[in-house]
DNA sequence: CTCTTGTGAGACATTATTGTCTCAGATTGG
DNA sequence: CCAATCTGAGACAATAATGTCTCACAAGAG
């Protein structure tokens, strides 16, 4: 039997590919009827909002555990090795995820349903929370506003799940070089 | 009259918005009745291949005009200060150039007609030469992936392009700070 | 004024997708 | 073996979008 885990996994991955896979295609990735589909999902809406809803709790729970004692306890500490440390384990675990979600959802899902778009609006708030920390901390510089080095991750693992996905660096030495670019930049060293 | 051109920019903007838009609902977005934009554009996929092309002229014309004796003279010369001349140049160009499309084209037209990707290739081979060039010359870090370079780059723009949507980065700020960001990084200055 | 041209509105057939439903067959557990 | 359950296939109506076509109308050129 074909658990609901294991459609939503095969819908994740077939979606990265093809986001505007029909729920027949979807069916058929996951190696299940159309109506047994509809048996797990009763609307194409509500498989796409379940999927944005994992990717958010991912994201949570990234952001949750980059640091036992919480994000927001590294932020207000002002401790620099902390939060290099948080920012380390966030960024290994963002590309963790988008190994998974890809972020193809990030184009589409989230920015639809409200309920979603609210939550992401939340959780980047937190993101960013930690980023002024950092650059109070000075591990991150303070002359760029603090909502741009948010974009800019974002930006990164977009690069990131390109990359890979290109086979132009291999996956093992990824988290180095994102938090490398992202830090370093691209100038000489 | 309503021109093609005029047509064009209106269904541009509207897709970067919404990129699944009906033609009827560009069709009005270019306030133009439906029977008029197929008069224009036999179809819908006619009018997305033309959108595809032109913002693969735009990026061409980007290389193009980096540096007058064409990037890969620059490429070739060695001279670092021309190729950091080269690099911000056409940095300024791709950011001029998100504003109008947006890059929400990158996300579906470039992927589906065949003819589109190979060109994409073709141009991203072409910058992947200049970042090749940087990297000898010294002005940019040679210890990462070519490639790699090309995939940040890119990031950085998308990253620019919702920093600008969501007006949390002001538009004369832009080219600096993502030059700065991607030579540079985010780490304490 | 009149003719030409281009336009918007809308009818139309076609196609793709969605969501519901039925039914026969397979699997499972007792 | 039998009954309950789940499944895939497929029929079905509803919906939405596409591309074609006609027609009346308005604006501009002569």
């Amino acid at each position: 039997m074909v658990t609901t885990e294991e459609i939503l996994a095969a819908a994740q991955r077939h979606l990265n590919v093809d986001p505007r896979a029909s729920m027949a295609v979807l069916a058929s990735a996951a190696g299940v009827g159309r109506a047994t589909l509809h048996r797990h999902f009763a609307s194409r809406d509500a498989l796409l909002h379940e999927l944005g809803t994992r990717s958010l709790d991912r994201w949570e729970a990234s952001l949750d555990a980059a640091d036992p004692e919480s994000v927001e306890g590294a932020a207000d500490s002002g401790d620099a090795a902390r939060i290099t440390a948080c920012l380390q384990e966030m960024f290994a675990r963002f590309l963790a995820d988008s190994d998974d979600f890809g972020f193809a959802l990030t184009d589409s899902y989230l920015t639809s349903a409200d309920d979603l778009l609210a939550r992401s609006d939340a959780l980047m708030d937190r993101e960013t929370h930690l980023y002024a920390a950092a650059q109070r901390a000075g591990v991150l510089r303070d002359d760029v506003p603090t909502r741009w080095l948010g974009h800019a991750v974002y930006g990164l693992l977009v690069a990131a799940r390109d990359a890979i996905r290109d086979g132009d660096v291999a996956r093992r030495d990824l988290d180095a070089l994102v938090m490398s670019t992202f830090l370093d930049g691209a100038g000489p060293r």
